[in-house]
DNA sequence: TATAGTAGGTACCTAGAGGAAAGTGACTAT
DNA sequence: ATAGTCACTTTCCTCTAGGTACCTACTATA
């Protein structure tokens, strides 16, 4: 039995038997969910359309599957009101609240090493 | 002019408008990235099978392609040993060093809230 | 009459990431 | 002579996330 059989054996779901943070970043961190969040938790309960243009060049679907996504998970709540035309509002749940601290860690972060990176890649770019 | 050609206009990069973190997402929590660093800062300098044989189910072209990145962005540092056969180590610079505590927050995140996490999606679908 | 606003749903399609498998080069061990 | 090690590279192929465009139902407005 070669190396490829074996990795295809427990493929799949692997990323995470590594790295016990895996499942916190593929909740949090997946595509979109960074900056719905954010907008979510700067700017208060809104309303779809609100939601979509500030993101700016989020579509539609993807938009709400999206938002499905982070209902399911409990990190925002959705709440429906039945007139014409329909509203819809979200908002961040308190499980959700409870990244809060992680993001400003990471806006932290980001305030005082994203230029390194920046050099770093600059660096990397010229020597080659 | 539809709203499908306004959006279309400014398309490309576009998530960083709304949210000032997602650049750092994108530099540190992108695909397979979260568990190489986490390798590297559990188990120190690795050579490239070790890395290789301990996350798994990585094949060896992403894996370069990964930590090619990495290094690029200064957050691992590679040393080429010209021997036969070649070795080549890899360790976390300074500047990954410095993404220890968000990373620890992270673990205590997902310590604390993950099953919370769980019972959301547990309730959404047994309510649908 | 027709258009806009609202919150999506649905069908189709493409680009690109990632996986599988084989190759490379230089040397060693059997 | 063959196989194995290491750190990749290359080629091919698949899969799916995401984009485009169009659809719903209802009302207010021009």
């Amino acid at each position: 039995m070669g190396m490829e059989t074996m990795r295809a054996a427990s493929a799949a779901t692997a990323p995470e038997l590594a790295c016990p943070i895996s499942a916190v970043v593929d909740i949090v961190f997946s595509r979109w969910t960074t900056p719905i969040l954010w907008t979510l938790h700067t700017h208060g309960r809104q309303r779809f359309v609100e939601l979509e243009r500030r993101i700016g060049t989020i579509t539609p679907k993807v938009l709400t599957q999206r938002l499905r996504q982070l209902e399911r998970d409990g990190l925002v709540v959705r709440t429906y009101h039945p007139e014409v035309p329909p509203r819809v509002e979200y908002e961040i749940s308190e499980l959700g609240r409870s990244l809060a601290p992680l993001f400003a860690h990471l806006a932290d972060w980001s305030a005082t090493h994203l230029d390194e990176v920046e050099q770093a890649r600059h660096a990397y770019d010229s020597e080659s």
